[in-house]
DNA sequence: GGCTAGAGTTAGGTCGTCCTAAATTCGAAG
DNA sequence: CTTCGAATTTAGGACGACCTAACTCTAGCC
C-alpha cells in the first residue's frame, strides 16, 4: 500500500467492447466506489463500500449480488468484490463524466473549485456521452480535473500513477502538488486560501514529531498544516 | 379552447414562498405534464397524463394520490387534477430548468435544436438552481428557448400568451412563427430544412380543402405542409 | 485448536414507481 | 331513465434500493 511512483496507463479495451447498458445512478455510484477502493490493490470490502457510500453494510451485500448478476463485479461471499472488465469500463465512464463536468463548470461557467464536486455528483448520471465530449472539447480536452485528478479518455484509458502525499515527504524536500482530494469543500476553500493547488511547488521545512503539524513554504508564504490535511494533498518529489 | 391572443403574465408568488422540497424525477415529470394539460383550461384527466408520460392509466391514479398527499395537486376522484400553487411553482421551476438547458446547449455548446430536448429531459432533474442561473446568464438571460417557448423567470413568472397555430391562419394572411413543438426531433429537422423557425415570416398562399396541405411562402421559397405539421407551428398574425 | 471480535450475510420490512386485470363510475345517447 | 362504452380506480404484484435486527463466518490470538 506504499505509494510507488510507477507511471502506468491502463486500457479497458476488451475484445468486443459492448455498448454498455444504461445503468441506474446507484449502480454507477457503487462501481465508482469499488473502483476507488480497488486502487488500493485489494478487493473491495463490504464495509469499505458501505462507508464510502454512507450506506448500511447490509444494503451493500444485497446490491453486490445484483451487480454480480449484471456481470459488473465478481465476488465470493466473505471475500470482497472486484470489478469485471465491463464493470471497470462503466466505472471509468462515470469517472470521466464526473471529471469532465467538474472541469467544464470551473472553466466555462466560473464555478469555484470547492462546489463542483457536488454538482458533478448529480450530473454524472444524467449527461449523455455526446454532451461530455462536447464539454471536454469546449475546454480543450483537459487531461486532469480542477483538483488534479486524471480524466479517463473516451475509450477508458486512465493514468493510474500513484502519488505520494505530503505526509510522505521528507524534511527539506521540495515537491510539486499534483492532486488534492475533492470531496470536502471546506478543505478545498482552505487550500485555496493558503495557495495550495495542483502545479504549485511546496517546500517542507519542518515536521513536528508524533504526527504533528508540518511547516511548509508555499511560494513566499509559510504555513503549518496538520496531518489530516497533509494526507489529502498528493505531490511528486522534485530534484533539488 | 380557441387560441386567443391575450398576453398575460402569471406570477406564482405566494405569500410565503416556501423553499420547495426536493422532488423525485417522476414527480417533476408529472407536474410538468399536468401543467401542460391544464393550459388547455380544464383539469388534467388521468388518461391525458398517462398518454403524455407514456405510462399506464392505473399508475397515474396511484401517483396522483401521492402528489395530493404532498400538497402538489388537488383532486377529486373521477374529476381530474389541478396543480396547487406549490405544484405550479414546482412545475415552472422544472420548465425553467428544461428551457434554460436547451438554450444553453444550443448557444454555448453548438447542439442542434433537434437534439436538445432529450438531453434537457434528463438534466432538468439533476441541475441545481445555481447552475441554471449561471447557464442563463452565460447566454444572456434569454426569454425563450430555441423552439420559441417562453422561459419562466427565477421566481416563476411566465408569459402564458396563447398562440394560433398555422392551421388557424387564413389564406393570404402573413404571420410570424413564434414557437414550434419541441418533442419530435424528426419534425424539427424537417422544419429547419424548409426554413421554419421562430421569428421567420410565412405567408399562407393556399389551403387545400378537407384538411389538405397548406401552401406556404417562406422567404423566397414555397412549400407545402400537411395539417399535422401545421398544427405544431405557432404563429402571430401580422398586419398586411 | 478453540474462542471471540468484527466483518459479512440473511431475514424481514418500507417506500416509490411501475405493471396487468378486474371492478367501478360517469355521462351521453337511446 | 336506463344502458353501454370509455374513463377511472382498486386490487394485487414486481422490482430496485434502502433499512434494522439477528445470525454466521473468518481470522487472529491465547
Amino acid at each position: 500500500m506504499s505509494p510507488r511512483k510507477t507511471t502506468r496507463k491502463r486500457s479497458i479495451r476488451s475484445p468486443e467492447a459492448a455498448p454498455l447498458a444504461t445503468l441506474t445512478a446507484p449502480v454507477e455510484d457503487y462501481l465508482k466506489a469499488i473502483y476507488g477502493i480497488e486502487q488500493g490493490g485489494d478487493a473491495a470490502a463490504t464495509t469499505d463500500i458501505a462507508s464510502k457510500l454512507a450506506i448500511a453494510a447490509a444494503s451493500v451485500s444485497g446490491m453486490v449480488r445484483r451487480l454480480a448478476d449484471q456481470g459488473l463485479v465478481s465476488y465470493e461471499r466473505y471475500r470482497g468484490v472486484r470489478l469485471t472488465d465491463t464493470g471497470r469500463r462503466a466505472a471509468l465512464r462515470t469517472i470521466r463524466r464526473h471529471r469532465v463536468i467538474e472541469t467544464y463548470l470551473t472553466q466555462a461557467l466560473g464555478y469555484p473549485w470547492d462546489r463542483v464536486h457536488e454538482e458533478a455528483e448529480r450530473l454524472e448520471h444524467a449527461v449523455s456521452d455526446e454532451l461530455v465530449d462536447r464539454m471536454a472539447s469546449a475546454v480543450g480536452e483537459p487531461a486532469t480535473d480542477p483538483h488534479g485528478h486524471p480524466i479517463p479518455t473516451r475509450d477508458g484509458v486512465i493514468d493510474e500513477t500513484r502519488h505520494r502525499t505530503l505526509s510522505d515527504v521528507a524534511r527539506g524536500q521540495r515537491s510539486r502538488v499534483t492532486r488534492v482530494s475533492d470531496e470536502d469543500s471546506e478543505l478545498l476553500r482552505y487550500l485555496a486560501r493558503i495557495g495550495i493547488r495542483p502545479g504549485v511547488v511546496v517546500m517542507l521545512t519542518e515536521r513536528a514529531p508524533f504526527d504533528g503539524p508540518l511547516t511548509l513554504q508555499v511560494g513566499k508564504a509559510t504555513c503549518q498544516v496538520g496531518p489530516a490535511l497533509a494526507s489529502r494533498v498528493m505531490v511528486e518529489l522534485l530534484a533539488d
